[in-house]
DNA sequence: AACTTTTGTGAAAACGTTTTCAGTCACGGC
DNA sequence: GCCGTGACTGAAAACGTTTTCACAAAAGTT
């Protein structure tokens, strides 16, 4: 059968006590510590962990639920996060919700089962409402998405800015006519959606807004209706790397031009934004440091649970590239 | 202090063995059922999923133990493997190893502690060749890496084949001197290399072979020293998405057109590798069905621990793009 | 009506650890 | 020489479940 910490204990002719004491920190004396060792390599032992966790109380690990691991953005951010994690001796348990509310609640329920010392979330808006109202078994960090400060901690983007920043880009370059498609499901969606508006109030300029769900091949449908429309937006804001892509594939189904037809602007610095023709001007997010930070915001928060909620707010980075060259303006358009 | 099945059963009226038999499956009585459901809602009660596994000895848990989760290969396999495992009420463990021995014997180390219920692993070739020979507690299913048939059964492509489809189109297109930039730490690179030599071989063809680091640095870094040359070749195989999209990059930076000063195909279709001007031809994996197999796989291993090896070797679809149009071949090179 | 089987239930024994508690031993201060 | 004082150690009690075992009651079988 397999082999337990007894028989451990035996091979080394102690207790299962000192075996355990010699295998974490306890005082055990340097003569049986080796015997333990020896006998540990001997028998091949392996602890097992969920007896560990059943008699500490202590899971060691931490939950991480996002929308969907194949948006890079969230797999940027959870390689962060996974290696803050293990670095710290945690383990972490990663859960794609695919922006359902029934499976975020299903995943926060299991993270409650498995006793997890803390969770990093990016909800829906609907879930975010709930979350402040029923309490949980272990703190929670938000991460990407949270509306104003409420009872958990949470780090996000300076999304308002970021989109106004996309605005009053576009708008210096010569663009009037900007529309903005906005993914359905998110706050940071609809914080960039409001640094738009107020941005194109500020400029003078009417707004015009549709809302997708976020994902591809759902701005992909959307931009194509929007786009074969006559009177199509000059330029186009996007709330994020997906909506991007799906809009970039709309364009070139309709054969129009970047920037000659419609310029781009969006969020999400991926690889493959630069190697488009023209590059596409985006929003950066720092997704490293929105890991790290995450996973700082939770250590701190079991260390010391009645500090005040902290709500962090890290700025993008404008990456200025060919999506948005200046606009030939109708009263001065050249022969090409 | 946290509520238990005893308090559960207290309040329920009944013993704890009939609340667990009444939650789990057993013999229970509908009304018991029902006074027991009750009282897990009044209590809130959520069961410690430590204390079941230890004492059911069923972790119901698989580990998924790739190279690095930003791999869109990866991203798009692991996505079929927690949606399969999470129908069959399985949670997933994910680990990224970095392409580094030392981290994969720490996680399948990991895995053991766990007691997992099974392992699905995409292995660098130096943890392949011991896999064979030290028992795990667990059974194990390869993906995309694997030798010849041995102790663990395997789901990956056909590389031999797929590497030499794509030297067999570049030869039909008019291209004759092709070189290979290939993974150095898989299988996979190795078999595809393999598939290239013999093509090149079968048509009279010299090779003209390195290999890397699959990762997009790296694979930028080499291309740039190749493409740099005077001899550069016509055409390069690349041995992966990551290494494809680095060579792109080189190119670009040396100002190569492509396919005129030089041609690409690669592996992986990812999106993006048809969103740039020209798009890029590739082998196609048909990842999700790789996710799904393994899961599979997995589950009859489990299901009937005695049955023969099998290595199930999936076939790859070569997408042709603008990124190997024909070759315009010295002796007729026209004015454009 | 006297047996077997089936069905449902509770008491108690696991599961493999860590942690508490009560020592034992050696040591130094008086 | 006696008595704290530390430093280690082992026996046994947790941790929160599931599962075994025994048994009572109900249901079939002759």
């Amino acid at each position: 059968m397999t082999v337990g910490i007894r028989d451990v204990a035996r091979a080394a002719g102690v207790s299962t006590a000192t075996v355990s004491r010699a295998l974490g920190r306890g005082p055990v004396s340097d003569a049986l510590r080796e015997q333990v060792e020896a006998a540990v390599r001997a028998t091949g032992y392996r602890p097992n962990l969920s007896a560990r966790r059943l008699r500490s109380q202590a899971a060691r690990t931490i939950g991480l639920i996002v929308a969907d691991i194949r948006n890079p953005f969230f797999t940027a951010v959870s390689r962060a996060v996974e290696d803050a994690a293990f670095a710290s001796g945690m383990r972490v348990i990663l859960c794609n919700t695919d922006e359902d509310p029934a499976r975020e609640a299903m995943y926060l329920r299991l993270m409650e089962e498995e006793r997890v010392t803390g969770v990093i979330f990016a909800p829906t808006r609907v879930t975010l409402e709930s979350l402040d109202t029923c309490p949980l078994g272990f703190p929670v960090v938000l991460i990407d998405r949270s509306g104003p400060p409420g009872t958990h901690d949470s780090v996000v983007l300076d999304n308002v800015s970021a989109g106004a920043a996309l605005v009053d880009h576009l708008v210096a370059r010569g663009y009037a006519r900007i529309g903005g498609l906005f993914g359905a499901t998110s706050t940071t969606a609809q914080e960039r959606q409001a640094g738009y508006a107020a941005a194109m109030r500020r400029h003078g300029l009417a707004l015009s807004i549709r809302t997708v769900a976020p994902n591809a091949a759902a701005g992909e449908a959307e931009a194509m209706r929007w786009l074969a429309d006559s009177d199509r937006p000059e330029a186009l804001v996007l709330s994020n790397g997906l909506i991007l892509m799906g809009t970039v594939r709309a364009a070139r189904n309709l054969g129009l031009a970047i920037p000659g037809d419609l310029a781009l602007a969006g969020f999400d610095n991926e690889p493959w934004t630069d190697l488009i023709e023209p590059g596409l001007t985006v929003i950066e997010q720092p997704v490293a440091e929105i890991g790290a930070q995450a996973m700082q915001r939770l250590f701190e928060r079991i260390a010391s649970p009645d500090q005040p909620v902290r709500k962090i707010i890290l700025s993008g980075r404008l990456v200025v590239r060919g999506s948005t060259a200046q606009a030939k303006r109708p009263e001065n358009r050249g022969p090409n």
